[in-house]
DNA sequence: GTTGACTCCGTATTTAGGTACGGGCTCGAT
DNA sequence: ATCGAGCCCGTACCTAAATACGGAGTCAAC
């Protein structure tokens, strides 16, 4: 055993075995050529899980990620590419900042006009959520 | 036939026939006591549905939009219950953006550093997912 | 040379919120 | 009375990213 085995690898990456051999399927990981039945990963693997855990914490897919992955092995290949790639995470990230912003604002603006006193008749948050006649015993024709 | 079919209603509350069935079983619409085989609605349970995509678009969950419609079921119910759902919701909507800043600080910080041009070696977007030696042919031992 | 920790593989389960399918009924209109 | 649209139900499938399980095989230390 010249290489590292799954487990000690899943440990010095944080990652639990699993997940190695999840990733080697979805092709972020190369199956390491073995000499034994085992898996025998160089030391390297554990910078590329780092790699992954990284890029995931800044929201991109798995999906992404291998794509990064890929480029980041082929270092001849052209750079814009990864920008690319990092610019549209950009534009969904700000997106949806911006879809939460607007719920938080208008979440915001219900707490703040419900007392929290009182029946949930007339609440003003309830009644935001209401439109015609909600009320009406829903549970009988 | 008194009531609405699922059909109808799905139609007038713009989801699908399986929607509301779906819903149904998870609690947020009864099912109707219906004369024969088939569900007969009344006609309040289109805003009940609604109700159910406004709750929805503030990124309530279903099981949070269930909460809140049993709460509007019995009005005389405390309306601090409601308001207390809604904050809890706020507190995460709040994280939520907050992670997101965080990350498009970064990635923009990112994209801003790299040219576009030239190879993906030396990339500042890769450079920055990388720790230690990635590089050392990751697949071989 | 045996034990026991570790690894193998495939499959299933999880969360969330649906969507799809297929075979069989039923309702209402003609 | 018949025909076809619509409804019934259960089950499977979908994305995403794992996590869990089970039974069998292996590796290495003692």
């Amino acid at each position: 055993m010249t290489g590292f085995t799954i487990g000690k690898v899943a440990k010095a990456a944080g990652v639990g075995v699993e997940t190695i051999r999840f990733y080697e399927k979805k092709g972020l990981i190369d199956r390491p050529v073995a000499k034994g039945t085992y898996r025998e990963y160089p030391k390297s693997v554990v910078a590329r899980i780092r790699f992954v855990k990284r890029a995931k914490e800044l929201g991109f897919k798995l999906s992404e990620v291998r794509e990064l992955l890929h480029l980041a092995d082929r270092p001849e290949e052209d750079r814009a590419a990864v920008k690319s790639i990092a610019e549209r995470k950009l534009v969904s990230i700000r997106q949806n900042i911006s879809d939460l912003k607007k719920a938080e604002s208008t979440l915001s603006d219900l707490v703040k006009q419900c007392s929290g006193e009182g029946p949930v008749q007339d609440c003003p948050i309830i009644e935001a959520f209401v439109d015609g006649e909600f009320r009406g015993d829903h549970n009988s024709v």
